[in-house]
DNA sequence: GCCGTTTTCGGCCCGACTGTTTTCAGTCG
């Protein structure tokens, strides 16, 4: 049984959850989760490098102990001192510590005071008022306990980038309303552009007397506000969404955007140099002793590291520290890079508009090419087309060629790849293409080693281009299908083939990880957008993001290419 | 439990807000 990184990094994030609960040291708690955390951004599968008995201590947060302990996960798909440690203390009260506010400590005492070790029981316990009679607790804390379980019912969810923006855009304009304000800007993992976002962290320089908090509070989307105080309050929108609001002086300015963009890891990191230079970073600026030596700007923050500027796309501690010392850090693919979309849809199948209506909606859009992209027969709901269908269209694309000045138009499909691994159409008819889209969208079940080999098996085919939507995920509705992306992008490599970002906000399709696995395995990737719709060309956005979390380079990405170059670059 | 361009021992990021207390611990980001 293969066991997945994310396997590992949950054992040892549970770890570290009993760990410390039991209130085990908390640095060795930390440990443990600075391991989880590096397992999950491991662009290489751990099994592996088990397997060929690679030095794990070169991984970052990883000593001896923990290479053993992943040796042993790798080799029986279990951790025995997180078995031992599930005797000792019910495995439930982690769960416990997703009640805001919540924290070990207070888990610890619930336990021991009340002997309550179920969801259910805490509960139970909250509403005969129990709570209140362990020492240290009180009314408010029992009534957090009480609603936390409420909510974790409805099980709160991150909410995706694209609807983030949404929620953000009219927030931020009315904001900018508040007098004496000077700039409102969003921090966190927004700025990282990251899928999905689980707050919004806002950061405001206003001048003095401003009424800025009471002005956020007073937001007409606000359903409740959480915590308000002079430098900072959270409320809590209708949707769901938490926004922290964070007043800051000018001269801290770079500081605090630096710190509230986070990563959390990536700002430990820094920190930890800052340290090691005698400096003490924090919100309101670096400082030397107690003067404050810089602040301003974000660029002071990492001058002072003797550091250039990192992208806030970049700021996970995957490696941009390391590569930022080295003078190797990427120069991001920019929107503006992009000279084409290679994934798109009519009304011939699933889409919306005409052959002509989407030609001319990338034109406006200043493209230099579009592929249509139809789907083949299988995908029977979308009125995926047969080999005469297909041929039909093409005759429809040379004819729009002739008469369309300003964009060309490249013919293509959206391929199903069939659960053998054979593709839905013939050679004889992907001749006459200009390259091949591929894609999976049936069959999502199956084991992860049959999964690898049909779409490995698709690929021997010689009209294979490009990969669509690699792994079939739909963010928070469904899960990527099993698959071994290692192997897929090897394969990839070895053929010539292509790998997608899907742009939809829905999608985002290589993920982040595995963008940065294919530019790590030097595979050129597709940003598109798989539009339905002419506005849907706009998710161009979300794609480069995704593109530039995965450290792409404008080299690295196919659709950067003028026309003439790619077609030389994506033919096998 | 990890780690070392002063270190193989003694550190390990830092501050705001809240609740329950009388000076602070816990939690969060």
């Amino acid at each position: 049984m293969p066991v997945h990184n994310s396997e590992i990094s949950e054992i040892f994030n549970d770890m570290a959850d009993l760990l410390e609960i039991q209130g085990s040291n908390t640095f060795r708690v930390r440990a443990y989760r600075n391991a989880a955390r590096t397992i999950e951004n491991l662009s290489r599968s751990a099994v592996d490098m088990v397997n060929q008995d690679e030095d794990l201590t070169e991984l970052k947060g990883i000593g001896k102990d923990l290479a053993k302990k992943i040796k042993e996960i790798v080799e029986t798909g279990e951790l025995s001192m997180l078995e031992d440690l599930k005797k000792e203390i019910p495995f439930e009260l982690s769960d416990f510590m997703d009640i805001p506010g919540i924290g070990p400590k207070r888990v610890h005492a619930i336990y021991e005071e009340l002997g309550v070790k179920s969801l259910d029981e805490l509960k139970k316990a909250a509403e005969k008022h129990r709570i209140q009679e362990i020492g240290g607790f009180g009314e408010k804390t029992e009534k957090i306990i009480l609603e936390g379980l409420k909510k974790a019912d409805k099980t709160e969810k991150r909410l995706k980038l694209s609807i983030a923006d949404e929620i953000a855009t009219p927030l931020l304009e009315y904001l900018r309303k508040a007098e004496g304000v000077k700039e409102v800007i969003v921090a966190g993992s927004y700025r990282r552009r990251k899928e999905t976002v689980g707050d919004l962290d806002i950061l405001v320089s206003h001048k003095k007397n401003s009424d800025m908090m009471e002005h956020f509070i007073k937001y007409e989307d606000v359903r409740k506000v959480i915590s308000s105080g002079k430098t900072r309050s959270s409320v809590l929108l209708r949707s769901g969404l938490q926004v922290d609001l964070r007043s800051v002086a000018e001269v801290s300015c770079g500081a605090a955007l630096h710190y509230f963009t986070g990563s959390k890891a990536h700002n430990i990191a820094i920190r930890k140099i800052g340290q090691s230079k005698g400096l003490k970073i924090n919100e309101y600026g670096i400082f030397k002793g107690k003067k404050r030596i810089a602040g301003k700007t974000e660029e002071e923050v990492f001058r002072s590291v003797g550091l250039p500027y990192i992208q806030p796309e970049l700021r996970e501690n995957r490696g941009e520290i390391e590569a930022a010392k080295n003078k190797k850090l990427p120069s991001l693919v920019k929107l503006k890079d992009i000279r084409g979309d290679l994934h798109s849809h009519t009304n011939r199948t699933d889409g919306n508009f005409s052959l002509e209506e989407m030609a001319k909606g990338a034109k406006e859009r200043g493209y230099e090419y579009l592929a249509i992209t139809d789907h083949s027969k299988h995908v029977t709901v979308a009125g995926g087309m047969d080999s005469k269908e297909l041929s039909e269209q093409i005759r429809e694309i040379d004819k729009l060629n002739d008469k369309i000045d300003g964009i060309t138009i490249l013919k293509s499909i959206e391929l199903d790849i069939l659960e053998d691994g054979t593709l839905d159409l013939p050679n004889d008819i992907l001749k006459e293409l200009d390259f091949v889209y591929c894609s999976v969208h049936y069959k999502f079940n199956l084991s992860r080693e049959k999964q690898t080999e049909r779409i490995i098996r698709a690929m021997d085919n010689p009209y294979f281009n490009i990969l669509a939507h690699p792994t079939g995920r739909l963010i928070g509705k469904r899960d990527p299908y099993e698959v071994d992306m290692e192997q897929l992008m090897k394969a990839a490599k070895e053929r010539g083939c292509f790998m997608e970002i899907n742009s939809n906000p829905e999608r985002l399709d290589l993920s982040d990880i595995h963008t940065k696995m294919a530019k790590d395995m030097r595979i050129k990737i597709s940003i598109s957008t798989d539009a339905h719709n002419i506005t849907d060309f706009d998710y161009i956005r979300f794609g480069i993001c995704q593109g530039r979390r995965g450290w792409l380079e404008k080299q690295d990405v196919l659709n950067t290419r003028g026309l003439d170059e790619l077609k030389k670059l994506i033919n096998r």
